[in-house]
DNA sequence: TTTATATATTGCATATTACACAACATTATT
DNA sequence: AATAATGTTGTGTAATATGCAATATATAAA
């Protein structure tokens, strides 16, 4: 596979930028990356003047561009999941009164592609275009039990419940697979429980999870069951969905 | 302004993939760019290598790929314009009964940062991300009468109400500017009619337009003067709102 | 204000890198 | 199975991106 290495550089740029909130500045991507400001300029030039980038005049600093917003669109507007899934989410966030996901697996994590709403004060917001980790969020969880993603090779600590035994791990996902459900028990964030499902296409191939967020003051263990019903339930529907839309 | 030529060739393909619903080969990609074949397939390469295209293996064809949609959550959440008017969407909204629209000047074209859906089942639904021309949409003239950009050279036509000379939209602007509020009635899409109001901080500068779009059939022309009162206080009230958080 | 420091842009020579052409491999079509 | 179309991999060539140095611009200090 040959790189086209200019390219490359450029895109890395991309995404040191989408991690930089307060944007970076010419020589710290150059750092960065390892590279000569002459050329991280001259490629910063390029992507602003294309719109991927642009310049905040009043920090000097480089900032992502209108332009990748543009594109987003495209992606997530093609993904046939996601406008079938829009419905199921809703009911889901209505009948458990939490905010409710939609996520695909991409570079190795949970991409979320879509989400509704609750409409409470205390809610679990997630972005469209969050990335999260797999081994320790519910909709991961389904994405590693069901899809044909490797385990990661490490499993990062975010709090005192998260699995970082890859043996453990592994057991999790078999009792997912059996179960038909995942769990995240304050894994990821203290504070926060999460339950997801997988959705099916036609060939019963996974097409993404689907599940809630919510603080574990309001998702006791008590309630666990009883939403993980609905969950379930929703998850089916959606799938038996997808079964007459394979267009 | 040194282009990287390279760079610039696979943020074209970016572009071409994101208007190819269809996705696209790396012939026709070729032949749009006007390079051969090898190049194509070597930059696509490095494209798909980063997550920023990937290959649907049904059709062979490639698509914008997931990594995409990362960044554009980036720019999203950085704009702090669009968690101030969220909740001013959302009552423009419940009040109108029509959706809520929120765009930023980019690129010369009005591009949607947000919207809230209304529950109707005939509405005008605009995705985030979706790039409108200026000169036929309310947000776009609010964003052509309060903001810097220049009127567009070519004012291109798209229904029989479309303002396509460049004095009548000069005229437009001034009295925009006056009464403090935009409408499009009909000016983009048969059948549609929106109202738009300017958000400025707090040094009085434009900070994007917001707004609601509705069926013509809905928003008659008698309930126009009713519905832009209320779009007008709202975008007052954000205004304020946006006055207060310079941090 | 002037000086000093940090940061960004432009010129330019070198060589690395991307390029086009072609051959090969793969997949689609008949 | 044969043919056509499309995608990928070599390879020599030359154009292009690169790094260094110098200039220009902006920021901080004196």
């Amino acid at each position: 596979m040959a790189e086209i290495q200019s390219l490359a550089r450029g895109l890395r740029i991309l995404n040191l930028l989408s991690h930089s909130p307060d944007g970076a500045s010419i020589t710290e991507l150059a750092e960065a990356l390892s590279i000569d400001k002459a050329s991280a300029s001259r490629l910063v030039a390029t992507l602003t003047h294309h719109g991927y980038a642009e310049k905040d005049e009043s920090t000097r600093r480089f900032h992502l561009g209108p332009q990748v917003v543009a594109l987003s669109r495209s992606v997530l507007t093609r993904l046939p999941l996601r406008e079938a899934a829009k419905p199921f989410l809703r009911q889901l966030m209505e009948k458990t009164g939490e905010c409710a996901h939609l996520a695909v697996a991409a570079q190795g994590r949970a991409l979320y592609i879509d989400q509704v709403e609750s409409p409470a004060t205390l809610r679990v917001n997630a972005q469209v275009g969050t990335m999260n980790p797999m081994h320790c969020t519910a909709l991961g969880k389904i994405l590693l039990a069901f899809g044909d993603n490797p385990i990661p090779e490490i499993l990062e600590r975010y709090t005192p419940h998260t699995i970082t035994e890859p043996q453990t791990l592994e057991r999790e996902l078999v009792q997912i697979r059996r179960q038909g459900y995942a769990i995240d028990d304050e894994e990821f964030d203290n504070g926060i429980r999460c339950i997801a499902v997988p959705a099916t296409d036609y060939r019963g191939k996974l097409a993404g999870a689907l599940g809630i967020s919510g603080p574990s003051t309001r998702m006791t263990r008590e309630r666990l069951p009883e939403l993980t019903k609905i969950i379930v339930e929703t998850g089916r529907a959606l799938s038996e969905r997808l079964s007459f839309t394979h267009s």
